[in-house]
DNA sequence: GCATTATTTGAGGATGGACTCAAATACGTC
DNA sequence: GACGTATTTGAGTCCATCCTCAAATAATGC
């Protein structure tokens, strides 16, 4: 009966049927969008089994808490991201600084939704941070990986820090692209030129062949 | 006995007495902490009275609810923050755009905690939304006013596009000096550059006298 | 000092939301 | 089709938190 860990609150009880790990998926799509809505604390457990069109005893069928349900969430968007920064290093070889600068852009705007889940997350509890930055780790170090595969000689102290700055413009980027600010059309590309520019000035010394450096057309 | 607005959920009954005022004072600098430290949901009203030296019920003399904690604590954040982008304005006639830079991050940098508690409280309700667009686009008049006084010519829609990248640029800072991140000391002081990098590149072709565009160095 | 009014107090009422569990149902296998 | 097990259900418990209110206390004006 007690054949489990004596140190879990209860049995994690975990799928074995395949509706049942439909339900779970079903049940984690609505609590990240919740959740991303709303924030943790505002989320209910019976809303969460709702918008999944179930009950609340289903949701506690797979979780024996709330806090499960946001552990699970976190987990689950660390790694997708961590395999994306990670993907990432293995496109920079044959780039321009200029076009590095587009590809990070982009990246993050389809990472957005992700993110934004799990800093709702983080708003729950503190001991969640170090796992949040052990993923602003990874994302840190596959950015300054692949500035340094496109401008090799980039001494690596610098190189995480540049990242760490590219990778918060991405940030801002995608927060420009969630609240429509119909006064600000234009930031956004604005924000992109501010991000090739940087990623140009700081990049043009370790260049290959860096007697034009000025010009980023590549293609 | 019912001589106040029929439509308010009771009288909101503002302290006449200096004790009251005080008192007050100290409830609402008691809910902006725990709120910016906790968020909304997850401060309770008797924690709030507990740090402010009070009773719950001293609390609920003079807000009717905790909603109306949240609303005069984002009335008045709200106010002090237009004030400092007003002022901003004033300020802007006689710098360089690398100066005006630096200046724009620092400003910020000092504006953190009350915009942070801001953005706490933003997570309560959605129809609080509107007031803090409506900050916001004090925010980029402000920094874009600033703009075109250190750059005359410079298009209105234009430097709202640029206001609003600094101003982003202006909350990476913050949260990045706030993250005590030790893998990333230098970024602060890279965002700085880039900051730099982008007002020097963009205001150039605007400023009086534009032969020395690429040199900073003011004094 | 006395009357009046503002402020404080804290025990409860009411509510909502996290979580339980025993019984019912659906599924998979033989 | 029968059996065992996974899953579903939802009424019910418990407790934290929002909020009330009548009585006590402190401040102010005369």
């Amino acid at each position: 009966m007690d054949s489990n860990t004596s140190r879990a609150k209860r049995t994690p009880l975990q799928p074995l049927r395949s509706a049942g790990r439909q339900r779970v998926e079903e049940l984690l799509a609505a609590a990240s969008d919740l959740m991303a809505e709303r924030g943790y604390e505002a989320t209910t457990m019976a809303e969460i089994a709702a918008r999944a069109g179930a009950k609340i005893g289903s949701l506690y069928r797979f979780f024996p808490n709330k806090e499960a349900v946001a552990d699970a969430l976190v987990q689950r968007h660390i790694a997708i991201l961590e395999d994306e920064y990670a993907a990432l290093a293995k496109r920079a070889a044959t780039l321009s600084p200029e076009a590095l600068a587009d590809i990070l852009i982009e990246l993050l705007v389809t990472l957005h939704p992700r993110v934004k889940s799990l800093s709702a997350l983080m708003e729950a509890r503190t001991d969640k941070m170090e796992i949040r930055d052990r993923a602003r780790g990874h994302a840190v170090a596959g950015i300054a990986a692949a500035l340094r595969v496109c401008a090799p000689g980039l001494d690596e102290a610098l190189a995480k820090d540049m990242a760490a700055v590219v990778l918060n413009t991405m940030k801002v980027l995608r927060s420009m692209l969630a609240n429509d600010a119909p006064t600000t059309s234009g930031a956004p590309d604005e924000l992109r030129r501010m991000n090739r520019l940087y990623l140009s000035d700081r990049l043009a010394p370790f260049r290959r062949g860096s007697d034009n450096a000025t010009d980023g057309k590549t293609r």
